[in-house]
DNA sequence: TCGCGTGTAGGTAGTTGTGCCTATACAATT
DNA sequence: AATTGTATAGGCACAACTACCTACACGCGA
């Protein structure tokens, strides 16, 4: 049986590498595979499909966010950590959009990092606390996203209440019956708000229904 | 010119009041005042109105929520910074609604609480790094209970990724192209884990998968 | 009054997913 | 050698949603 936690870490800064790789290589159980570059690092991956990727944002070829990107569209069973030197709320949006697991500033502390990896681990996020004012922002400027209230406005009222009922995994026939009305009617709101919203797919609406529930 | 920074500690446990007493009178500028319960607590900051109260939940006669409630009801100049023991996502959401500026854990290290105070001074959110998760989770507007993952850790490799690809709004075509199997095989691994996490209906699992997307 | 948006209702066809079967192949375990 | 778990693949009936149509009533503004 292998029991040892796989982690690849990419950074192009010898000296972190070592650094990071010193950490766990003194606690046990981990294989450590270092890349030096995006390209490496998405390579590597790839191939050992760790269970923790740590990543650097600035590398060469790809960044961090690309490698990312690539491990969350490939499905690969890879959980990522953005290890980065820069406080920087834009870079933590795109990180948190992406799906990173954890998010770790370069002048944290070596017990940060180990956190991070045993929170990782368990299946857990972890962010900086330094970073955490960006989430609280985040956070709050939920309902005041433009892209997202171009479609919602357009919705009428009526819309606007079968869109709820959708994001409340309700079925068209649920609907009406909960509106006392045909299901051709629930069904006929579920096709024009898929045109306002300028969606198409079997299940689109359902999705964006769940993921704008609370703004509806 | 009174440059001393000014700040009330609230707890019930003397222990408690004594250490973060020591910590800042070590440091120099604070002018530091403790307080025994929440009566005592509202009082001696409508009194002194301190840059920062640093409070307790459990207190005798009013919690440390009712005095941050009631601080920000009077308008008060004062951040607060929650003192907890217990790391629990009713509390912190509670916390958060109320608007408090830190939530530091009493077993995080000392220097957890000075970089809190720092951060809080300097008008910025604090949240000690195992509440992060809590604070993704309110983002996501998801719930993360147990039960979730004693389903999850059912499926077998292929199946995560088949949900994962589920989560990502693809269709079972799409999905079995993607693997280059048949859409069969996809539509049994579907419901196959519909039956492992015991859930049902036409659109449970796509609910779910989007919900859990980040924890797969 | 006419047009437009809105809410209502229906038709038909096609896609997607579920539920419930069978079945084969392979690996690990007993 | 038999069993179990997993991944694979197919059949069939049914439910749910989409896509693209038509149609009518109502109210509001030009």
């Amino acid at each position: 049986m292998d029991t040892k936690t796989k982690i690849v870490i990419a950074d192009d800064h010898e000296l972190i590498r070592k650094g990071v790789h010193q950490i766990f290589s003194n606690k046990g159980s981990f294989e450590i595979v270092e890349a030096v570059d995006g390209e490496d690092a998405i390579t590597k991956i790839r191939m050992l499909e760790p269970h923790v990727a740590i990543l650097d944002i600035e590398m060469p070829k790809l960044t961090g966010f690309d490698v990312a990107e690539k491990i969350h569209q490939e499905s690969l069973n890879t959980s990522v950590i953005i290890l980065t030197m820069h406080c920087d709320e834009q870079l933590f949006n795109r990180a948190m959009d992406i799906g990173v697991m954890g998010f770790v500033l370069k002048e944290n502390t070596v017990s940060e990092i180990v956190r991070c990896m045993d929170k990782v681990l368990d299946g857990k996020h972890y962010l900086s606390p330094e970073i955490s004012e960006f989430l609280i922002c985040r956070n709050n400027n939920l309902v005041s996203n433009a892209t997202d209230k171009q479609g919602l406005h357009l919705l009428t009222e009526t819309e606007k209440k079968v869109l709820k009922e959708v994001g409340a995994m309700k079925t068209s026939q649920e609907i009406a019956d909960h509106f006392g009305v045909s299901i051709k009617t629930v069904q006929n709101h579920r096709s024009n708000i898929c045109a306002k919203l300028q969606i198409s797919g079997t299940h689109a609406l359902l999705k964006f229904a769940i993921e704008h529930s609370k703004k509806i």
